[in-house]
DNA sequence: ATTTGACTAACGAACGTTCGTTCGTCTAGA
DNA sequence: TCTAGACGAACGAACGTTCGTTAGTCAAAT
């Protein structure tokens, strides 16, 4: 009913398997069940659709950090993160690999954008984590920088292997990944 | 002088700069001073410059595994196998940026010998997690399967953001690793 | 009666690739 | 030693195709 957000779910999916550059606007029609013509009754351009996508990814990934608990030691908070990480990566698998992947076809200015709100969710792992060694909840780290930069390492390279439903759940996963940390 | 070696090394830069679909036949010319035309003087087709590109990385990594200490316990060996990746990953990156994530732009049979390459690699380190475990070198762990893909994920995403020089060297790099695995 | 959203048709630009050609360099035969 | 001719490497032009995009039309829904 809604075609332009099929259009902007389809240029998700379409972007994440086949990449911007790999993944023409008669791709994407035929995708949704339109000519490639009739899409731009919908959208501005295929930058516009890039733009949109990757802005979701960041969005959902921003709520996640907001919805992350507030109170609690840092260990627990850190555990929210990961585990908001997790739901955000298998829900919206598409806009997550092409916020992750495809931000390299943005032009400079938006690029820097992404770039700079990757560094401020990165921010708040480092936080949890800093939070984490003084309030004693996390055991003392060589370095809460590179801690979050490991986590999110793992966390983002799910969307590449994770099944569901499989031998783990997210629970289950959210704590091998802690664990495996020895967090 | 040698020409050929130009282009596959600028066809690796390019595509792991812009993507395979990103980077055009005649932006690698202008990377090597050539026409695009004048490439086909070297090499066959686009999709061949890629072929051998992945090629290339899908051969790093298996020289890296099997240039790994086969004696040793297998807290010793998976050391070996982590050192490797780094070095192949650092020393490398172009190639192997292309092997991780523009092989997708392959044909389905050529797209799946690669996932085939990459599932061997992994079990060289399934297999080191699991020596480890049994001889007691490593501390048992829940899974040696996600204790490969954990490490792994490290690794490969080692390319998108270390930079030498800087505040770690590759062997404190190696060591954070490891301990960040608690192995 | 107006508006919406799909269509067909077409645009110019860029794509990967092939072509005929030129221009050195290197080798073999006179 | 000189020369003929084969060769590798690069060129510019052009190929057919596909790209993203626009314009005009027409049917259905409001």
């Amino acid at each position: 009913m809604n075609t332009r957000e099929d259009v902007v779910a389809a240029a998700g999916r379409m972007f994440a398997r086949y990449g911007y550059h790999g993944a023409s606007m008669r791709d994407l029609g035929r995708e949704v069940g339109l000519l490639a013509s009739s899409l731009y009754s919908h959208i501005g351009s295929k930058q516009d659709l890039l733009v949109e996508v990757v802005a979701r990814g960041e969005e959902l990934f921003g709520a996640s950090a907001s919805r992350a608990p507030t109170d609690g030691d840092g260990r627990e908070r850190l555990r929210g993160l990961v585990a908001g990480h997790i739901d955000v990566v298998l829900d919206h698998r598409d806009e997550v690999r092409t916020f992750l992947n495809e931000a390299r076809a943005l032009d400079a200015p938006r690029r820097a954008r992404v770039v700079e709100a990757r560094n401020r969710y990165e921010e708040s792992f480092r936080e949890a984590v800093r939070d984490g060694m003084e309030d004693g909840s996390l055991p003392p780290v060589a370095d809460p920088a590179l801690t979050s930069i490991f986590l999110l390492s793992i966390l983002n390279a799910l969307e590449r292997w994770f099944a569901e439903p499989g031998r783990l759940d997210r629970r289950e996963l959210a704590e091998a990944i802690m664990s495996f940390a020895s967090l």
